[in-house]
DNA sequence: AAATCAACTTGTTATTTGCAAGTTAATTTG
DNA sequence: CAAATTAACTTGCAAATAACAAGTTGATTT
């Protein structure tokens, strides 16, 4: 397992040294805004994630509670990554930082026209999205 | 100059191709909530940043606007780094980061309070720390 | 039974980080 | 006013991490 260093107890250090990177916020937002639950589609996604980048990530997002494995309902060959409580609340990192892109750099013109809905109604559509996740 | 590769139009990825590391938004949180604005300051956090990722950092957050050098009022020998209104754009971001890690995660007594009274008073203390760091 | 799929692991190379030391221009000290 | 110190970096090198390609193992499909 990894041994998850902690840089100091600074809540903002602390979070940064567990999603502190180019990749593990691209797989909360798979499971949580692009329906996405198992390996190959977290692999599938446009960013084109390195396949053993991906296995450490899943990992640490597990030992650290943010994820959740369990058994895939249709498949025994294949595994449900669930995010937990924990990781659900991630969401609201989530929108501030598509909402600072949206105004601030440039942007796919669909996900663009999902932000301006997003700025416009918040936090409905963050309780409707965190509903949903847990449903699941 | 860094040739910052975006990997997708996704507005979550091509923010990350930006700030998805464990310090730059370390510095950002250094100028907008520590009072901080020179080189050595940056340095003397109690992450220890590397000095030559501190550099590299300062020349990626300038380069992708996020912060600008200024002349320092005090001295010819420093430099005042200041963020931009797109870098003030960022406080909502660490404010939800740092809303997290106050409810999931052990982090210091004092931060803690602070997180507390943050999450009673979110929008106006976002407002009042934002008009503050434009003043400056 | 053979091929394919799903989730990884392994090996190799490239890139980034961490750490120590050095550089240069400005400023302070004796 | 020469010498030491400060500020902002740069450079060199070893260690860690990431990217890329290929291989492994246990389902599942053909």
């Amino acid at each position: 397992m990894k041994p998850l260093k902690v840089r100091s107890g600074c809540p903002l250090s602390s979070v940064l040294d567990i999603i502190g990177d180019k990749w593990s916020l691209l797989i909360v937002r798979d499971i949580l805004m692009n329906g996405k639950n198992t390996y190959n589609e977290f692999l599938r996604s446009k960013e084109r994630i390195a396949t053993n980048v991906l296995a450490d990530r899943l990992s640490l997002l597990e030992t650290t509670g943010i994820l959740a494995r369990e058994e895939h309902p249709e498949s025994k060959a294949k595994i449900f990554y669930r995010l937990t409580d924990k990781g659900i609340d991630l969401l609201p990192v989530l929108v501030e930082l598509i909402l600072w892109s949206n105004t601030h750099l440039p942007i796919d013109e669909a996900a663009r026209s999902y932000g301006e809905a997003l700025k416009r109604n918040k936090e409905a559509m963050i309780r409707q999205l965190m509903a949903a996740a847990r449903k699941q």
